[in-house]
DNA sequence: GCCGTTTTCGGCCCGACTGTTTTCAGTCG
């Protein structure tokens, strides 16, 4: 099963207990659970081969026992218990945005809606002839809104149809653009998840302060849009032609801080935050924060304040995940030294190392878009220090060992001839100086039997490997774990490995391995991790990178550019080490060039 | 069912919006 639909039985049999009237802290300790579980980066089959089921925020002691009986077995007698005691036909409606659980109930009972296969379309005909509205509870308005939302729900699920990075930044960018047409917007912020910089966005979430809420709400609302979720005084909420959904919440200046926070998240994060804050008798809003026993509420204008007053300092919107920052936030205000990481930041990176240009040597996939030059003059304007081309190896079925070998040798001598003709090119005599420094990898394709795909003698002709896979993905977890392995041992210039996971977001699950076990070579043979920041890879997870680093393991972020307007998406990979708790310390290529010339080439 | 820098028992994040209601329930984030 995957997390997913894991997430979706939690909330089924949190739904099933809501019907039955069981406790309501039981109802959120379920939801709560299922919210965790969908929102993990990393594959919860991982968690529970190594025992860490109830690292997981919401999961205890029964929790951890049902899921092991679910990973084990398939199914779990209590839950198949709950969800009995309900009608099945009660579960799809749930999916229909507006209907909860006890609507649902209400209709499947009154409407005598028993066929779970059909009943999403019963329910439309019904609504169709009318007979919605006269049930309690519900009237003309409600039969409208369920037949519109029954719309919605064919229209295809929009939930489990996240964005990738980029495209969620070209909404919130246009969607800037407009707010800030009126001189009543003050500030405004992307937030939720994209602030998070998760690696897939959900909705797109914008907080706005002013002191004319009404007027930049009216404001955001000539935007087009195709339908109006809901407006209100603090905000409002529209579905985008192109099917997304974009939340604006406004916010008087003085108070800004705390609708920062609290619109930033995460959800675990903050159930913690205010749980820690009740625990000193503060209750935490987006208006501020209240001192319960006085009753009367201090507002912060920025974030910043509004952590300090907690006794926290200011946790880096990326680390917003209830990993234990709020702790460390508040050793840290203590003077302890084991207070948050300073994170990385994309101004530290000092090179690219996966670089693929135009060179046709033949490769196993994809050629670059652009020359060499081109790529050096992106690296010098970006203040590199050092960029890697990484070309994939020659096709190994299409040439023979002599043959590729040759490859290799004169594509070195056509780099080094084209770096030659650069430097002269962009510095005059006087100012020679070769400030962006090149190396000479390749991109190797990890065999299925764990041989790498350049034949020995063509090492020659690299300063570095980083090793990837590209082919069959669906091995066992043994053997693919073998299999990197042996690639990752196979030879000294192997100094990396490629996008681990292989995974490609929303459409491709990550390969099957033992990360324990490639940590433990990485760590052995000082073998870097790649973070690849390409938006469908973000690659390895942010994760597995928290608990490498927590293993010693460092980490190369590279683009694997294929045009140079790629090498922007740098910042995506930043923000997978940061997501991943990663200092400077973690990320090799901020070393300047002496220093990461030393350690590629050791 | 979860969870702990005053607790292993006794609490549990907080508020907005909507529709159907005359004070609230359901849903959502």
């Amino acid at each position: 099963m995957t997390n997913l639909e894991i997430a979706a039985l939690l909330r089924n049999i949190a739904a099933a207990y809501q019907i039955l009237g069981e406790n309501r802290f039981k109802i959120i300790a379920y939801e709560r659970a299922a919210d965790s579980i969908e929102h993990l980066s990393s594959d919860i089959k991982d968690l529970w081969d190594d025992g860490k089921l109830d690292d997981i925020p919401g999961v205890g002691e029964t929790l951890k026992k049902h899921l092991d009986d679910l990973i084990r077995t398939g199914k779990v007698s209590h839950f198949d218990q709950v969800l009995r005691k309900v009608p099945q036909s009660v579960f799809p409606l749930l999916l229909v945005p507006g209907i909860g659980p006890k609507r649902a109930y209400m209709l499947v009972s009154a409407l005598h809606l028993d066929n779970a296969g059909t009943v999403v379309a019963d329910l439309k005909k019904m609504a169709l002839a009318h007979k919605v509205a006269i049930l309690p509870g519900f009237g003309e308005k409600s039969e409208t809104d369920i037949l519109e939302n029954i719309k919605t729900y064919e229209g295809g699920q929009i939930k489990e149809n996240r964005m990738d990075l980029p495209s969620a930044d070209a909404i919130a960018v246009e969607i800037i653009t407009h707010l800030k047409q009126i001189s009543e917007v003050q500030h405004v912020h992307p937030l939720g998840s994209l602030r998070r910089q998760v690696s897939t966005i959900g909705d797109i979430d914008i907080a706005v302060s002013t002191t004319k809420p009404e007027k930049v709400i009216d404001h955001f609302l000539k935007y087009p849009y195709k339908k109006l979720i809901e407006r209100g005084s603090t905000g409002a909420s529209v579905l985008l032609h192109n099917g997304r959904q974009v939340d604006v919440r406004v916010q008087r200046p003085q108070a800004y801080g705390a609708m920062l926070q609290y619109f930033t998240g995460s959800k675990n994060h903050n159930i913690k935050l205010r749980a820690y804050a009740l625990n000193k008798g503060l209750s935490l809003s987006e208006h501020g924060i209240k001192n319960v026993k006085t009753d009367t509420v201090r507002t912060y204008e920025t974030e910043d304040a509004f952590y300090h007053a907690l006794g926290l300092t200011c946790i880096p919107p990326e680390m917003r995940e209830d990993k234990g920052e709020i702790e460390k936030a508040g050793l840290e205000l203590q003077g302890t030294s084991k207070g948050l990481p300073t994170l990385v930041n994309a101004s530290d990176i000092q090179g690219d190392l996966h670089i693929h240009s135009d060179y046709d040597l033949e490769p196993s996939h994809d050629l670059g878009r652009n020359t060499v030059h081109e790529y050096l003059d992106v690296a010098l304007k970006n203040n590199y220090e050092y960029i890697g081309f990484s070309d994939h190896n020659p096709s190994f079925g299409n040439h023979t060992e002599k043959q590729i070998i040759a490859i290799m040798k004169d594509r070195k001598a056509y780099y080094e001839q084209q770096y030659d003709s650069w430097i002269q090119n962009v510095f005059n005599k006087n100012e020679v100086n070769k400030r962006v420094h090149m190396f000479l990898m390749c991109e190797v394709d990890i065999q299925p039997d764990g041989n790498l795909a350049l034949p020995t003698e063509a090492f020659a002709y690299v300063d570095a490997v980083i090793a990837s896979i590209h082919s069959s993905f669906t091995q066992d977890k043994s053997t693919m774990t073998k299999r990197i392995l042996t690639a990752l041992q196979k030879h000294p210039k192997v100094r990396m490995f490629g996008h681990p996971t292989a995974r490609l977001l929303g459409k491709r699950e990550g390969i099957n391995f033992d990360w324990n076990e490639i940590f433990s070579v990485c760590a052995s043979k000082d073998i870097a991790l790649e973070i690849n920041a390409h938006p469908m890879r973000l690659d390895t997870p942010d994760s597995v990178v928290y608990d490498a680093i927590r293993r010693g393991i460092r980490f190369c972020i590279n683009t694997d550019s294929h045009a140079t307007d790629q090498m922007e998406l740098i910042k995506y990979g930043v923000s997978v080490a940061r997501r991943g708790w990663a200092t400077s310390n973690d990320i090799l290529n901020t070393m300047e060039y002496n220093r990461f010339n030393k350690w590629l080439k050791q």
